[in-house]
RNA sequence: GCCAGCGUAGCUCAGUGGUAGAGCAGCGGUUUCGUAAACCGCAGGUCAAGGGUUCGACUCCCUUCGCUGGCUCCA
């Protein structure tokens, strides 16, 4: 196909999907006659329109409206275009709040509206001829949203649909959530033994078992390893500080709402450090710096608290606790953008030691509550784009998404499902080098203002593991599997055979299970292929014989019988490689 | 936090005003087996918590807690 029938394509398919949402604000309407109307765009996959009704609506209103659309579609109404003047529109849209509120935003005197059966909306379009066009959708959810996404607002009911060209893509969209449904991290997180959150504990603490620990020691192992190789210094600091210094940082003012309620310490209130950044700061203040020791790069798995409200807790991508793979860089002026490149070039080698080859960069500028100088913004915001051009990466623009105290860089994974994580960012701040006074001395003798980068290259490691499940369906690589192997002795007399090979690939580094209960081989196999162990060591009587194990890939390979330290040695090759394929 | 839905055994789920059920998991036996579920038995629940209506509540109503799908907000 050519690219403009690719586009002339995804142009008519999102016609259809937005001319979806009228016929359903018109099934709406026919059965709410009162209904008030807010939007109704297409989206990806398929549409939405948000109403005000006299009742909440049930998933039997789904129903009932879906088949209103369809008799709709049936009868093959037009869709007509009229250009009026605001004060024809207002008088259409009389008893029609939200639409009156749309018609006096809208710029022009002119505005245009879109009609098909007893339906009139303010629309620009464009839409489908005819009803009929639309084609295979499915009404999904019922959902509230505020009106114009403000929650000072009032809440209207929103109800979603998905639309595709023909029933096959439906079809296909369909099966992948649901297929979705199977890696989600909460299922699997249960499923594998991972981590869970317990309700005595409280919402959004997470609680990581022996197996998600193990691949959370394998992360950070790694992580450290490569943090001391780019000559970052690995730090560890409290988990509590008083609130004076949240003070001089400026958090008590601009992120107080995220900050948990303050404790009274023999007279001082102290609070849980929501981040690591000022505990850093304190470390490099503890002695003079001169310009010849920069860059400092300190970095620290550092655990934070933060305040979210409950709607938003999510698994673990969402917590309210949870620990930053983060650091910070102190350097000149004339070093950030270097900083700023050799950090890039961490977060796509972690990221491609992961598995994970697509990510969006989003560069994301100054938001309307901010710290320091719009000069110093547009220089930092400028430097973060050299880098990025430097290094030929394609990034887009987030007006207004920077944080308080600067502009960043966020790095989008993009999992095995094309969903789409904040992982690692990269922010510059100019406000706490200020507050906290962060100098060093200058070549001149004089004291100069350090540059600070905050940044992480993975996220959380809460967040990043729930992706790591969700991206591998469980199925994590040999290197990063919390069991890499579970020996499995075929009858009761293996047992004593089974656990010496465990015993030796423990100590061979292999993370290795035994499965010595008097059960049949079928349902161990069944179950460590369940748990998604990558090797299964069957070892009967031959195996015993000829000291060899039988070794089964989760992967459902042809099995291959070989003597112990041949399978040590290409296990730990890939193990060390990290092997992203086994 | 807001809107809607949901909360029954460790897990997945039946049960709609009249004495709480199944499968899997667990425990006890029997079986000793060659690549995705052997067989028999046992036990397991203040039906999320609290209050109300009722002769009687898992079931109806209210409150709280939690979860799910969204909205708002974010690593």
């Amino acid at each position: 196909m050519s690219t403009t029938a690719k586009e002339d394509k995804s142009e008519q398919l999102r016609k259809m999907r937005h001319s979806a949402s009228h016929i359903m604000a018109e099934a709406v309407q026919s059965l709410f006659p009162d209904t008030k109307f807010g939007i109704g765009p297409a989206i990806e996959n398929g549409f939405y329109y948000d109403f005000e009704l006299p009742r909440s609506l049930t998933p039997d209103d789904l129903i009932s409206i879906e088949a209103k659309m369809k008799e709709i579609i049936k009868n093959g109404v037009p869709f007509t275009q009229q250009d009026m003047s605001k004060k024809e529109a207002r008088q259409i849209f009389a008893d029609q709040p939200y639409k009156l509120e749309l018609v006096d935003e809208l710029p022009d005197d002119t505005v245009s509206i879109y009609r098909q059966g007893s339906f009139t909306d303010l629309c620009k379009g464009p839409h489908v001829a005819s009803s009929r066009e639309v084609r295979a959708f499915k009404l999904t959810t019922i959902a509230g949203a505020y009106w114009r996404g403000d929650e000072t607002r009032p809440m209207l009911q929103r109800i979603y649909g998905v639309a595709f060209l023909d029933r096959k893509q439906l079809k296909a969209h369909l099966h992948m959530i649901e297929e979705a449904g199977k890696r989600d991290h909460r299922k699997l997180g249960r499923e594998l033994d991972l981590y869970s959150i317990s309700n005595a504990i409280g919402p959004g603490l997470a609680l990581w078992h022996p197996k998600g620990a193990l691949v959370r020691r394998t992360i950070e192992d790694f992580w450290k390893d490569e943090h001391l190789k780019k000559g970052y210094d690995l730090l560890y600091t409290p988990h509590i500080a008083k609130s004076d210094l949240w003070k001089t940082s400026g958090h008590w003012e601009m992120y107080r709402e995220n900050m948990f309620s303050p404790m009274d310490v023999e007279g001082q209130e102290y609070v849980l450090k929501p981040m690591n950044c000022p505990f850093h700061i304190m470390i490099y203040k503890s002695t003079l710096r001169s310009y010849r020791e920069l860059p400092i790069r300190y970095a620290e798995l550092g655990t934070v608290y933060r305040f979210e409200r409950s709607g938003v807790l999510y698994g673990l991508t969402r917590v309210r606790g949870f620990t930053q793979d983060d650091a910070h860089i102190f350097c000149r002026r004339d070093q950030l953008q270097s900083e700023i490149e050799g950090i890039l070039e961490l977060v796509q080698y972690m990221m491609s030691s992961f598995g994970f080859e697509k990510y969006d960069i989003m560069l994301s500028t100054r938001p309307d509550k901010y710290a320091g100088t719009l000069e110093a913004w547009d220089e930092a915001t400028e430097i973060l784009r050299q880098a990025l051009e430097h290094l030929d990466l394609p990034y887009e623009i987030d007006p207004g998404e920077g944080v308080f105290y600067g502009p960043k860089i966020d790095v989008k994974l993009r999992d095995a499902l094309g969903h789409t994580w904040q992982g690692p960012t990269i922010q510059v701040d100019f406000n706490l080098p200020a507050r906290f006074d962060v100098n060093y001395i200058g070549q001149d003798g004089n004291e100069h203002q350090i540059v600070m980068i905050h940044r992480t290259v993975l996220g959380s490691m809460e967040r990043f593991l729930a992706c790591l499940i969700e991206h591998y369906g469980g199925a994590f690589p040999l290197w990063l599997a919390p069991v890499q192997a579970v020996v499995i002795p075929i009858t009761d007399r293996h047992a004593g055979y089974a656990e010496k090979i465990k015993v030796a690939l423990q100590e061979a580094g292999i993370s290795t299970r035994v499965d010595t209960r008097s059960e049949r081989m079928n349902l161990k196999i069944r179950e460590a292929q369940l748990q998604k162990i990558p090797y299964m060591l069957v070892v009967g009587d031959r195996e015993e014989e000829n000291s060899t194990i039988a070794v089964r890939k989760r992967t459902g390979e042809k099995q291959e019988t070989v003597t112990l330290n041949d399978f040590i040695k290409t296990a730990n090759t890939h193990i060390k490689e990290r092997d992203n394929e086994l």
